[in-house]
DNA sequence: CGCCTTTGACCCGCGC
DNA sequence: GCGCGGGTCAAAGGCG
């Protein structure tokens, strides 16, 4: 279990859900049942508990290769196994003990009808042997129909599987298609606004270009197709299979000709290089340096794409940019640990609360664009309320992965979520239910809409009360299932609880998801014991229990899973990807402005 | 000495 | 146009 679902999906999430292929991630998952429920079929007396998922997973997991694309299945190597003792047995165990008893030596039977495990022969007596015989056979009845009784139950218990499989697939279907239907009216949309504006654009363009340089054009052109590629977990994969684009792009490969170009980085120091190069003496605007800090991957993804995906691509930049990831913990600790190291830029207090408001910025890697504010929430002090924004540009350590795949996929799923909301295709409850396995424990917020997008994590045991006071969402769907009360989380656990609790954000009306049955909640992301609202009837409670436990028992797993989604979902995008701090920062009480 | 934090100044967008 | 608030810069100082 300790190993089970992480091992390889920690070492690399994304590229076991590949981005690129809706159906593979979740499908996947299912696979794993099913492939888990016909082992137990040709096996059930060696895994007698059926709702041994995860354990069961996590034996199938040693003894895979981490490779993987693969790893979906889990049960590949136990399966072949299973087979390789049915070769010796070749049939059902309940009959293979019967015919052992039926075939060995009487001398030799009772040690055999020990190993059965059912004891059904040693309980007789030497002096009983006589009539053994009789005994014996009534015996064999008696196990044979315990057999039948387990095997009935081990059907029906199959049937249910099934059941869940079915309606699991059903709403991946729902939500691909929501995905694609929403995908392509973006695609058409945008297609529609560039023709429209193309004449216009490119006579502004020939202005522009006079105003900035020829790099500067050249990078939103790369750049926007980057962007939108950032949007998914893709973006996760190009960081750990590539070992960082951005950080080749950075170090000058010949990928990077777009920053190297630039004049401006020489010499300075990793944010430096994002706002010099936009700005020219003066400051060019803020609306630019998100750009700036796309920088790095522009380069890469130089998609000669359509025009079509470059405008999705453009307007989904705008969209990212201002992305952010809000994670509520409660911590006495001035900073979350996340992994990554951050260095604090500037403070300041903020209007409606009395504690100032840090800022960081990733210095992990020369030039990571991303950015966080730290500060604590005004009506509990004890609440850490940490905003991330931006994608890392850099390979992370694993320490980190788990936090910048949950923020990611958080992005995704507010980025996705916030489009398919205008267009009022996507279904947030579906989302949420996604991003959200059986049983997590939390209220996921979404705010869309403008000025920031933001969704929020809630991961403290208490709802904020300011969430309470806020004005009722224009979109709230309840969640299903879904408890409302989780335990406290520290720091370090936070990647676990993805998806734990989103709530509202408040200042911003936009799609909303929010979790309104209030069950009893998973207090420990290990706990095996869940709750559920119980809206959701043809699950098997004990096998969403066991799953949830697995899966929000390794936060490798619970990232990679919020990851994948998102890349269903999401698809195309996924910006933020996050950390945590190593510097604190909202201690300071000195306060400025 | 280098890195990090502090903090006043500055820039920008937005609302009035 | 002005004020406000959010966000960032960068000099100065602290610390190991």
């Amino acid at each position: 279990m300790d190993k089970g679902w992480g091992l390889t999906l920690a070492s690399d999430p994304v590229s076991v859900f590949s981005s690129n292929n809706i159906n593979s991630p979740v499908g996947s998952f299912l696979k794993i049942k099913r492939d888990f429920i016909s082992d137990h079929n040709m096996d059930h007396s060696r895994n007698n508990n059926m709702f041994q998922f995860p354990g069961s997973l996590s034996a199938g997991q040693d003894e895979q290769p981490p490779s993987a694309a693969h790893e979906v299945d889990f049960f590949k190597e136990k399966i072949n196994k299973v087979g390789d003792d049915d070769s010796k047995t070749t049939s059902v165990i309940v009959k293979k003990e019967n015919s052992i008893a039926e075939l060995a030596p009487r001398s030799t039977r009772t040690a055999l009808d020990v190993n059965t495990g059912l004891h059904l022969l040693t309980a007789n007596s030497r002096s009983d042997q006589s009539t053994v015989d009789d005994g014996v056979s009534s015996d064999v009845d008696e196990k044979r129909s315990r057999n039948n009784e387990k095997l009935a139950q081990l059907q029906m218990e199959l049937q249910k599987m099934n059941t869940e499989n079915q309606r699991l697939k059903d709403m991946l279907g729902q939500v691909t298609t929501s995905y694609s239907a929403l995908q392509m009216h973006f695609a058409a949309l945008m297609q529609q606004h560039q023709q429209q504006n193309h004449g216009k654009e490119s006579n502004k363009e020939q202005e522009i270009v006079q105003g900035r340089s020829s790099e500067e054009k050249k990078h939103e052109d790369v750049v926007v197709p980057r962007q939108f590629m950032d949007l998914g977990p893709s973006a996760e994969i190009d960081e750990l299979s590539n070992s960082s684009s951005d950080e080749r792009t950075r170090s000058g490969t010949p990928q990077n000709h777009i920053e190297v170009a630039s004049p401006k980085n020489n010499g300075k120091l990793p944010y430096d290089q994002e706002n010099s190069s936009f700005r020219d003496g003066k400051r060019i605007g803020r609306e630019e340096s998100p750009e700036s800090e796309s920088q790095a991957w522009k380069v890469q993804k130089t998609d000669p794409a359509s025009p079509a995906n470059k405008a999705i691509e453009q307007s989904t930049e705008a969209t990212m940019r201002k992305a952010r990831v809000s994670v509520r913990a409660r911590s006495e600790a001035p900073m979350i640990t996340d992994g990554c190291q951050w260095r604090k830029y500037g403070q300041k207090m903020a209007k409606g609360n009395p504690c100032p408001r840090a800022y960081y910025r990733c210095t992990m890697a020369v030039g990571c664009p991303v950015r966080k504010q730290v500060q604590r929430c005004a009506e509990d002090r004890t609440i850490l309320i940490t905003t991330y924004e931006g994608n890392h540009n850099h390979p992370l350590p694993p320490a980190a992965m788990a936090m910048a795949s949950t923020t990611a996929a958080a992005a995704s799923m507010l980025l996705s979520g916030s489009m398919s909301s205008a267009d009022g295709i996507m279904n947030p409850n579906l989302l949420a239910r996604a991003i959200l396995p059986a049983g997590s424990s939390n209220m996921a917020t979404i705010s869309a809409s403008a000025p920031f997008p933001t969704v929020t994590l809630d991961l403290t045991h208490n709802p904020n009360p300011l969430q309470f006071q806020r004005p009722p969402p224009q979109f709230q769907v309840p969640f299903p299932g879904q408890p409302q009360n989780f335990s406290s989380v520290t720091a370090p656990q936070l990647p676990q609880v993805f998806g734990q609790a989103l709530y509202n954000q408040s200042k911003f009306s936009g799609l909303q998801l929010s979790q309104e049955t209030g069950t009893p909640q998973l207090g420990h992301q290990a706990q095996p014991h869940l709750v559920h609202s119980g809206q959701q009837p043809s699950l098997s409670q004990d096998t969403l229990t066991a799953a949830t436990a697995a899966i929000t028992a390794d936060p490798n797993f619970t990232a990679a899973l919020a990851a994948a989604i998102s890349s269903i979902i999401g698809g195309a995008n996924s910006n933020t990807t996050n950390n945590n701090n190593n510097t604190n920062a909202t201690n300071n009480t000195s306060h400025r402005n």
